[in-house]
DNA sequence: TCTGGGGTCCTAGGACCC
DNA sequence: TCTGGGGTCCTAGGACCC
């Protein structure tokens, strides 16, 4: 399971307040000012810069509940501009992957690298300045003997000056001050277990009895132990590891009863989905459809799923709508008005391990519409996204999110650079 | 009264994360 | 009026098999 050593330690590198600092990267004028960027669908709030943690306003909160205090505090606003922060996610992650041979990206603004003890501090300098010269964005890094203290690591780096060795003598004396609650992999259904079992620091739980803590907590129970023992539980995966799901859905910017809409819907997600498996070279087994009506609406009826093994792992555009409409016809309800509509792929395998659909090799109409597919998504790449599509359709405006602030792609559409002027 | 036990596979749902 | 989207892993229970 691990891969550390007593020569090794884990390094978190970790982006501040990632959207917001790539949303001041081209907004040089907003440094220092307070930022929020908003979840899709301008919904709630999912990166805050620091002013605005100052103000107390907490992570999540949807938007329409502080739109006082952000007019008031004069608060720039942002709808989340998911190219952007992925190209420059992918840009932070190669300057660390220069460095670090062994490198695991974990999210979009978060990855974990190995190192040897001795350079810890070092490289975590290294990869700090590196990244702030080359690209000016603000990262922490954080260094400890697991994953799950690295994490920690990282909140006192962010406290401090941005990079943070935790040795164990360190540890040994800070971890009786550390609420089980602040420790990653903790939320609150695992607290209130930690708390019922008179648990309340990480001190608490690194002495506890092993195979009592492996009964009552389960195996995460007893990784969580081992990795503030300092002893590495989760590994730093060496290769990349391959991608179990591939998931598309959102929310309708208001709820709807109208089937066409859902189908719309359902259509754009399949489209979305599979540029991703072709992109990826991979195929499907499962395909699920989710539709539901308001969350927030006391016994809504007509939340409902339906996943199928397909009969062949396809990446193939016709067969995968096919399929998703027929199970769309079975879910869908009249006089339900539907808040949000999505897609499931898993059971993913690489296409290469994927054999022709019959005895004599492919079928021609499988070639053909694998040429179809795969000519739409270059087109759409190229000329946008539903530049061409397949399947049902409604105009976008029916359904599609709300970005009322969002910004421009300044790094990946020609039109949309950023200007630079001297005079 | 008492009805094998253990393995695998699949699925749904939960918990957690960013 | 307005409450995100995209992931991972684990567990429990049922079906099935020997």
């Amino acid at each position: 399971m691990s891969n550390t050593s007593p020569t090794h330690v884990v390094g978190l590198v970790d982006g501040n307040n990632f959207f917001v600092s790539c949303e001041r990267l081209f907004r040089p004028d907003l440094q220092h000012k307070p930022v929020v960027v908003l979840s899709s669908n301008d919904g709630c709030v999912v990166a805050r810069s620091q002013e605005v943690k100052d103000m107390g306003i907490p992570m999540g909160v949807p938007y329409f509940q502080i739109k006082d205090i952000i007019k008031d505090k004069q608060v720039t606003v942002f709808s989340s501009n998911f190219t952007l922060y992925r190209d420059l996610s992918r840009r932070v992650f190669s300057v660390v992957r220069n460095i670090c041979k062994t490198f695991e990206q974990y999210s979009i603004d978060e990855g974990f690298f190995l190192v040897p003890a001795a350079e810890a501090e070092a490289v975590g300098w290294q990869i700090k300045d590196t990244i702030a010269r080359t690209l000016g964005m603000p990262v922490s890094v954080g260094l400890a003997s697991s994953k799950t203290l690295a994490k920690y690591a990282g909140t006192l780096a962010k406290r401090g000056r941005g990079v943070c060795f935790l040795s164990s003598a360190d540890w040994a004396v800070c971890a009786p001050t550390v609420g089980l609650g602040d420790v990653w992999g903790v939320g609150a259904q695992r607290l209130r277990a930690f708390t019922e079992a008179g648990l309340q620091t990480a001190a608490d739980l690194m002495v506890a009895d092993s195979a009592l803590v492996r009964r009552r907590f389960g195996v995460e129970g007893a990784r969580l132990q081992l990795e503030l023992q300092g002893v590495s539980a989760y590994a730093v995966a060496i290769a990349p590891k391959l991608q179990q799901s591939i998931m598309h859905s959102r929310s309708f910017r208001s709820a709807t009863k109208r089937r066409s809409v859902v189908e719309a819907a359902v259509a754009h997600h399949v489209r979305r989905g599979v540029e991703d498996l072709l992109e990826r070279g991979l195929c499907a087994q499962y395909l699920t459809v989710a539709i539901r009506s308001s969350r927030y609406e006391r016994n809504a009826p007509g939340w409902g799923s339906e996943g199928v093994c397909l009969p062949i792992p396809t990446a193939d555009l016709f067969m995968l709508m096919q399929t998703a409409q027929a199970m769309l016809t079975r879910l869908y309800q009249t006089d339900v008005a539907y808040q949000k509509a999505g897609i499931l792929l898993s059971g993913l395998v690489p296409a290469t391990m994927v054999t022709a659909g019959t005895l004599w090799g492919e079928s021609l109409v499988a070639r053909q519409r694998k040429a179809v597919a795969s000519t739409v998504a270059q087109l759409n790449q190229r000329f946008g996204s539903d530049a061409i599509q397949v399947g049902y359709y409604a105009p976008a405006t029916t359904w599609q999110a709300r970005q009322d602030v969002r910004s421009p792609a300044y790094t990946t559409r020609w039109n949309m650079l950023a200007r630079v002027s001297a005079r």
